[in-house]
DNA sequence: ATATGATAGTTTCGTTTGAAACTAATTGCA
DNA sequence: TGCAATTAGTTTCAAACGAAACTATCATAT
């Protein structure tokens, strides 16, 4: 028998929901912004001028939620595209003013969420987590590799 | 400006997208069965006779979702229902011989994953984990109620 | 030079999803 | 009792999603 309570893929995914779905409630109403667009602003906030699959490569979402997430954003005027000169197949993002306006009310919002959820561990349980999680990532992703 | 890679919510759900995807992979194709009937059976096999509503308080899925995995499962023979007798808006619900044995079979697959992953922490760090997840998964709690 | 294959990104199409409306049964309370 | 409010579960409908097909551009190799 799965005692589910303990199975660690459970339990990330119980957690990584309560997480994601309070963090985006609280920018979804005040912003009119998806998870996945929200998703796309911060990795341009954190590095700007990345192509699409760029984008794609650094959220882990997949190229067609990308492209609709960029469309919606520029139609919201809250990124800027503007064609790659040595190859007119690829387009380079950036946040508009507007966007980068948005982006700079949300990071406290998100970090604040942050902070309260790592007022749970103490400094040497979040130093312990990191190291973890770095460990877990590396390995989730040979296990993903394999098959 | 956030760095998404020290994030706590984004690299928790990196690597929950990526833990479920692959062990969601593996039967799947094999059973021909959605990650929500299977987060249905599993919690059936481990706490047989639930309601639908006490199914979905146990996987953390919406009533919606459970429904409709509840009622495919049936179809597919998997689970049994029965009309609870004093109050008949109720049902009981219950893995079928069939669906007992298809849980048999994925349990051990299910295991199998999850030792993998863990094989790369050490018993110090797996155990500090258990006590971290617990901590977070109470806070994350509080904090979706307090909003 | 040009044909073949690879890559960036979009569109289409069928499926999945969640919110809201709904049915049916039970509870609470005047 | 009998009527309003809750609760269990399903259905409906519109939005979101992913796989596959598609367009356009670039790289490679003969």
């Amino acid at each position: 028998m799965l005692l589910l309570e303990q199975f660690l893929p459970y339990r990330l995914s119980v957690l990584t929901n309560t997480v994601s779905s309070t963090l985006a409630g609280e920018y979804q109403a005040r912003f009119g912004m998806s998870v996945p667009q929200w998703r796309v602003m911060a990795v341009l906030g954190r590095f700007p001028d990345l192509s699409a699959s760029e984008v794609a490569e650094k959220t882990a979402m997949d190229k067609v939620m990308v492209s609709r997430a960029v469309a919606a954003l520029i139609d919201a005027g809250r990124i800027d595209r503007r064609m790659d000169d040595t190859d007119r197949r690829r387009s380079v993002l950036r946040l508009s003013a507007a966007g980068r306006a948005v982006y700079d009310e949300i990071v406290p919002i998100a970090r604040a969420y942050e902070r309260r959820l790592l007022a749970a561990l103490n400094a040497d349980d979040a130093a312990v987590l990191d190291r973890i999680l770095k460990k877990l990532q590396a390995r989730a992703g040979q296990l993903a590799d394999d098959i």
